[in-house]
Formats: structure tokens, sequence, C-alpha cells
DNA sequence: TACGTTATCCGAACAGTGTTCGTTTGTCAA
DNA sequence: TTGACAAACGAACACTGTTCGGATAACGTA
């Protein structure tokens, strides 16, 4: 690893740092590559030698802030005993996160840079199924367990897309069922982060409600 | 009603028109004031005579779109006998609307404009609730004529903002089991139309999948 | 009909954006 | 030391939203 390739690799991670914190700071509108390249000290033309261009950056940080969920994520769902907790958990910081991160979780899950175009290749996606995956993960051991039993059958997924990302693949039933439940509580996060819920209601007792419902709905013997 | 006034009222509606067509047509990312005037023939600078800005523009686009969607929700429900079919009809007609516009469904639910700001007085809120409120009637008779029972108690939430705008007034739990059942449907939209799915899925199927679980879990004896 | 008022419209300008190009500076290896 | 390449920059281009001043047209009224 010569110096200049190091050097190399601290200013990516600069230049990412400085737009996320961009972001999270002043919101979408402003993620800018001329105000990335004054926040970094350098000029927009500089900013080429680095990235493709303002497209380019936001992937970067699209990865980035996946990963950074899903890790969330694990770290929320470890040590708790019974799968249906670690369940719960993993939701639970699914919303957290996005609370804590509105101007991120806007960006991975809404499209709040119009304009804006995901690569052909699809690194986004690769990161996007990373979130997903602890969830299918948890579902499946709580099926093998016996903690919930099998899902009955329902309308056929296609799992070509998705399979040869996880680890022993993954059954069309149980990807439906996991969809489903995402789904519900993603709509909640979604919703309340575009604020469309009635304000001063205790939202997070709804959410819990919520996921009781869920859970309960899942097979989960309280 | 004076010459200009009708005149006036005319270019409102084409300049209002010109930013929908612009939208389903070529993206939130071209929805620009100065692409609007060209469509309809005039200098950017005349467009601050019917408008006060390009927010001004999106915020009215925005009502526009609430009632479309309200109204197209509103005529699949009417005529079905049960209330468990309308409810369905109902919550069909909203992912089929989301399909048969992308873009203004995004404009409603997300913020795919970076910068835009809904103004302080709330007509967005008002429309926004024109469509939840055919859910939510939905509900009421469902358990006036006693296909569902009254929901268990949960969580309150504040009904203050919403109440004074359904006629009769607002039940907290009912308005509580409204709020989690859209969160629910909504959330498969909104994750389908960006794309969050696993492609080469007969996704139709899912989703009245999902809507069954839904309905079923309300009560209605099927 | 004539006049003053007002709505409408436009051209020019300003500050901001993403991107490209040509050139210069700096670094590294042979 | 020299040649090759990476890195950085200034200037420019085509856009954007918005403001301002002035011209033009339509209006209500005397």
């Amino acid at each position: 690893m010569t110096r200049r390739e190091r050097l190399r690799e601290e200013l990516v991670a600069e230049i990412k740092n400085a737009a996320r914190t961009r972001l999270n700071e002043a919101g979408a509108a402003e993620l800018s590559l001329r105000g990335i390249a004054r926040d970094v000290g350098m000029s927009p033309a500089s900013l080429y030698t680095y990235f493709d261009g303002l497209d380019d950056v936001i992937t970067a940080l699209i990865v980035d802030s996946f990963d950074d969920q899903a890790a969330a994520i694990r770290v929320a769902a470890a040590g708790a005993r019974s799968v249906q907790t670690r369940l719960r958990r993993a939701t639970v910081a699914y919303r957290d996160w996005a609370h804590e991160h509105p101007e991120e979780f806007r960006l991975l899950y809404e499209s709040p840079i119009a304009g804006y175009q995901a690569p052909e290749d699809g690194p986004t996606v690769d990161a996007a199924i990373r979130v997903m995956t602890p969830f299918m993960e948890l579902l499946h051991e709580a099926w093998t367990t016996g903690e919930i039993e099998a899902p009955p059958p329902g309308p056929p997924i296609d799992t070509k897309a998705t399979a040869p990302r996880v680890e022993g693949g993954i059954d069309a039933d149980w990807l439906r069922v996991g969809i489903e439940t995402w789904a519900q509580f993603h709509g909640f996060v979604s919703l309340e982060l575009n604020g469309h819920f009635p304000p001063g209601t205790a939202l997070d007792d709804v959410y819990d409600h919520l996921i009781d419902n869920i859970t309960t709905r899942l097979g989960f013997t309280d």
C-alpha cells in the first residue's frame, strides 16, 4: 500500500463523511457536489478525481448507510434468548435508526434526490439485502426451533435474485412472510417520518402495539 | 366573473396541468419552473403572476393529486354490498392509483423534491386526510353494522387534529386501528414502488394475500 | 370616448448547480 | 534525473429559481 493509495483512501473517506454530515445536518437539498467540495476544502473539479460525479458519491453514501443500519439491527438483536424478543428488538432498531438518521433513511427507501439514478450493477441492491437478511434469519431460526410453525402456503415468490445472497438459500414461503412483515412495519416508519400521522400522539406505543400484532400473527405464542 | 378572472383560472389550470404532465412523463427531476413555463409558452417570470414560485405550484399539484387519489378510492369502494368487500377494493384502489401515477404517489407520500417545504397553513394536510377518510368511514360502518367487533383497547391516539375534519368525530381506538391498517398496506406499496422487492414476482397476488391477512385480523369473518 | 389604474408579460440579471476541458503542480518509479 | 502519471485547479457552459424594472394590454370609471 503506497503512500498515494493511503492518501486516496483517506480522502475518499473524508468526502463520504462530509457528504453524510451535510445530508444529516442540512438535508437532501444541500447535498450538492460543490457544497461537499467546499466542506473538504477542494475545488468541485477535483472531486471528479475520486468520484464519477454527484451520483457516484450518493451511491457510495447509500451503500454505507445500508450497512450502518444493518449493523445497528444486528447489534440490537444480539444477546436476547428468545427469537421473538430478538425479532421485536430488530424491528424496533429498524425504526430507531430511522429516527436517528431520518435523512439517510429517506435516501435509502425513498428517492429524495430528483434525478439520481442507481447504478446498473446494483451495489445498492446488495446492501439493501444485507438489511433484510437479519430478519429472514430470525424467521428461519424461529421456525427451526419450533417457536413458530411453517407458514401456510401462499402466492409464490421468485427467490432467484435474493436466494444466492443468503446463506443456505431461502424458502419462497418464508421470503413472502418476510416481505409482508417488512412491509407492515416499514409503512409505519415511512408514514411517521413524512409527517402523515396525527401530531401529539405517543407513536412509540402505537408502534409497539403494531409489532405485537405482527408477531402474534406470525404464530409466536407470547 | 369577469373575462380576466376566467382567463386567469384557465391559465392556472393549464399551468397545473403542464406541471402534472411533466411530473408523470419526465419524473420529478424535470419538474422545474422554467420547464413548466416553456410547456405553457410563457416566460419564467410570468409564472410568478399566478404562483408564488415553484413550491407553490408543487403545493397545488399535491392537493390536486390527493383529491384525485381520494376520488379513485371512493369510486372503487362504491357499490359493493359487504363492507369487507368495499374495504378490500379501497385498499386495492390505493395501490392501483400508485401504479398508475407512481411519480404523483411519491410526491404525496415521500419527498422526491429536495428543498420543497409544505406551507404552514396545511392545505396538503387537509387533502391527505381526505384520502384516509374513506378508510375510516368503512371501519366505522363495519363496526356499527356488526361485521367486526370493537377494537381491543390500545395506546391512545390524539384525535384533536383529525377529528374535526371527520363527520361525527372519531374514536381514538378506531383511529389507531385505521393508522395501523394504513401503515401496513402503504408499506407494501411504497417498497414496491421504490424497487425493494425481488423482481419477477407476482406482486399482485402477494398484495392480495397481505390484504387477506389484514382484514382477517380486523375481525371480518370471511 | 378618454383616462387613470391595474394586471400581465417579458428581458435581463444574480446566485447557485453539475460537469467538462486544458493546464499546472506534485509524486512516484525506473 | 527523467519520464509517466495522479492530483488539483480555474475557467467555462448549460442549466436552475428568483427578483426587478419597464413595457404592454385590458379594465373600470368619469
